[in-house]
DNA sequence: CGTTTCGTTGATGAGGTTCAAGACCAGTGG
DNA sequence: CCACTGGTCTTGAACCTCATCAACGAAACG
């Protein structure tokens, strides 16, 4: 069911168009971005490159969500990082190896764009606004990632989930309510938990003035739940 | 203590030189990149900068070995990283905000070289090999962050020690010995373990035939160590 | 040769994983 | 309209790993 080539629809291009990689473009650099960029929409579950696989492009997820993970030696599954609309993956291989270091699967109906890497490595040594996107895009990612690490080193899992609501939380106090965009399987692999653990956080918060039902998280307090 | 411009000491200049930040230097880039340098020689436990401060420099370790932490709420502290004589840190902050995001301290007496962001973030706007430095750096630190993070999620403890121990291991089997260049104190720190997790995981690679003495470590059967 | 720091060992408990069973919900087809 | 079905989520119970605290032994250092 894979799409090349397919024409981008008007919500993908702005999401395009405000990532650290192409926002700050100026005209030619952006088109000549865009000419060797490449957009595909992908069912459920499908795999966009294996751990191993010689890396050849990497990605802009457009809508949807991807998850990158990596399997032990028993073949249980650890994700180490689920992109969102507007975040890059693999792109770290621009100038980090030439193998894909983790798989990288959907985890629901996506559109990504693709870009490939000589190509992207060539402009970039020749445009230096494209070099700058690339440093900005870099340093934001390992910036959340080594947040990623602090996270699951200093934080249980009440606090994780906590840390996230309050993240997506327009308010700073008083009540509040959020929406989460994918299932609680996905937000538990985002926090490094199993499925059952995020769900007992969720119950564990309940006393803190957190009811959840369905997608749906109510936040009694805002300040409370910082306290956490 | 703090020793500004410290003259180089030519082992210092090689580590430096290998860095992946100054190895791809043209001359005139390198010569300008090392003016806007300086060089400190800092005891045991200095701290280098603290979470939450306005970040002014980044910093590449010469000699030693340097902490990257946070502490929790509760004062606990965690390691996010050990940084390593060659290792940058706090160069994302080139293009991904301006404070430091978390403390730095050296762990033991140690030589670093401060970078000024603002001079360096200048000169890669001029010069291309300057740009491709920090690309370069940044790729590698952050792949290594995302492996740390692959790491603890799938790992048990005697996992990671064995999986330290074979990224350091020069042979691909049969017996070995290596020495640990740092107290294990902070190997513990590096794999996110409390000291005395770290020394039961070597207890229990014993029956794998990993023995421990001091600082040395011999490995009977490099394979075998593979296999956990 | 004492003093201090570092490392090991044991006991205990908290936090998470795993497995299994059931609740809930939406979609499907009788 | 209702029963069936498949997926997601929750709950319970057992187990496991690791952190913590405390005590002790071993180096390192003056």
């Amino acid at each position: 069911m894979m799409n090349s080539n397919l024409k981008l629809s008007s919500r993908d291009r702005a999401v395009l168009m405000k990532t650290p990689f192409l926002s700050g473009l100026s005209g030619n650099s952006l088109v000549r971005m865009l000419a060797t960029m490449s957009v595909t929409s992908l069912p459920t579950r499908k795999s966009i490159f294996r751990e191993g696989e010689d890396a050849d492009a990497f990605y802009c997820v457009l809508n949807g969500y991807v998850r990158l993970y990596r399997l032990n030696r028993e073949g249980r599954e650890a994700d180490i990082r689920i992109c969102a609309p507007g975040d890059t993956f693999a792109e770290c291989l621009l100038y980090g190896g030439n193998k894909y270091r983790y798989h990288a699967q959907t985890a629901e109906t996506a559109t990504v764009a693709r870009f490939e890497l000589q190509a992207v490595r060539e402009m970039a040594e020749q445009e230096k606004d494209i070099a700058k996107a690339v440093m900005t895009s870099l340093s934001r990612h390992l910036l959340t990632t080594m947040e990623c690490v602090a996270n699951d080193r200093l934080h249980t899992a009440p606090q994780r989930v906590a840390n996230y609501i309050l993240t997506r939380c327009p308010v700073d106090g008083g009540p509040a309510a959020i929406r989460l965009p994918f299932q609680k399987s996905l937000l538990a692999g985002m926090l490094g938990l199993a499925p059952e653990a995020l769900s007992r956080a969720f119950s564990t918060l309940r006393k803190t003035g957190v009811t959840v039902r369905g997608r749906v998280i109510q936040v009694g307090d805002v300040q409370a739940l910082r306290e956490v």
